[in-house]
DNA sequence: AATGCGGGGGT
DNA sequence: ACCCCAGCATT
């Protein structure tokens, strides 16, 4: 299974990648480590054409780890507006605080430490050190993984969970030197985004349908359609939680409990949504001046 | 290995 | 309506 034409697939995506590849503010050549490493959390499961105007906001009024480090947490989640999934915003600026303390203010370029820090898995570490540093490693996302599952493994789409195969074939297609893995990573990753795309992709435009496994095959259907529940969305938690936290970011001071309590009228589910904002961090409730006197709630 | 976790845009 | 998006932390 590992291609055993995997140097001309590698040079026609590279090829394909010198010509199409997005202008993209952190692939700038001035672009810090440390803005890679930003663009790389605000992207995790967040499309890129929302996340670019918020990074250029976020690193025009935090250039550094340090500046971010000294923020309230209440204009960092503000500043995270509507990118989802508010825990990342704390999360980073945890990293940001670790970087600090750990590595003197310096993202550091080794796999271990970049796992060391608060947000940062295996995807964000292995991109630093491709996009930052423009070291080889292992850049498996789910563009790339649908990428190979097509080309190829012949699938229409990859299982829904990384599997260690995948990471073996991935392992094996990355190129040996440092630029030309680097540059790889991120080809692979463009094609996955632009061309090989999950709804319907663009074959005709792509520089390896010749060598696509998938496409040979006569692009069979997802052996794994049907088994894709996505998770529902109205009445959920998650819906509720956002709800309560879109109300505290547009406030301009503490909230009263009453407000919080209109964004959703089943009361137990608010009361179980704003337990775990608590516990999350995302949130402060502040006891009323009296003891009888319902309490306030903010950002933290 | 499974779940929980936002929010919006494309099809 | 449904699906997807440069995943991570926790269980």
């Amino acid at each position: 299974m590992p291609a055993p034409d995997a140097e001309p697939l590698r040079a026609a995506v590279l090829d394909w990648f010198g010509r199409h590849a997005r202008d993209l503010p952190w692939r700038s050549a001035d672009c810090s480590a440390w803005g890679v490493l930003v663009s790389e959390v605000m992207l995790q499961q967040t499309p890129v054409v929302r996340v670019e105007p918020a990074w250029r906001a976020w690193m025009a009024r935090w250039p550094e780890p340090a500046d971010l480090a000294a923020a309230s947490p209440a204009d960092v989640l503000r500043a995270w507006d509507r990118l989802g999934y508010p825990r990342r915003a704390l999360r980073l600026q945890e990293c940001a605080r670790a970087v600090v303390e750990r590595h003197g203010g310096v993202v550091p370029a080794g796999a271990a430490e970049l796992l060391a820090l608060p947000g940062v898995g295996p995807y964000t570490a292995a991109a630093v050190q491709a996009f930052a540093f423009g070291r080889r490693s292992v850049v498996l996302d789910t563009n790339v993984r649908r990428v190979l599952a097509r080309a190829v493994q012949g699938a229409a789409l990859p299982a829904p969970s990384q599997t260690a195969a995948e990471v073996r074939l991935a392992e094996a297609l990355v190129p040996a030197d440092d630029a030309t893995a680097a540059r790889w990573s991120a080809a692979s990753m463009e094609l996955g985004a632009l061309v090989c795309t999950a709804r319907s992709p663009r074959c005709e435009e792509c520089p390896i349908a010749g060598m696509c496994a998938w496409r040979a095959a006569g692009r069979p259907v997802d052996e794994h359609a049907g088994r894709r529940r996505t998770q529902a969305w109205a009445g959920t938690d998650r819906q509720v939680r956002g709800k309560v936290m879109a109300l505290l970011r547009e406030a301009l001071g503490p909230v009263p409990a009453e407000a919080v309590e209109a964004v959703w009228p089943e009361r137990a589910q608010l009361e179980r949504c704003v337990e775990s904002l608590l516990v999350d961090g995302l949130m402060v409730r502040v006891p009323g001046a009296d003891d009888d006197q319902p309490p306030v709630y903010r950002l933290p």
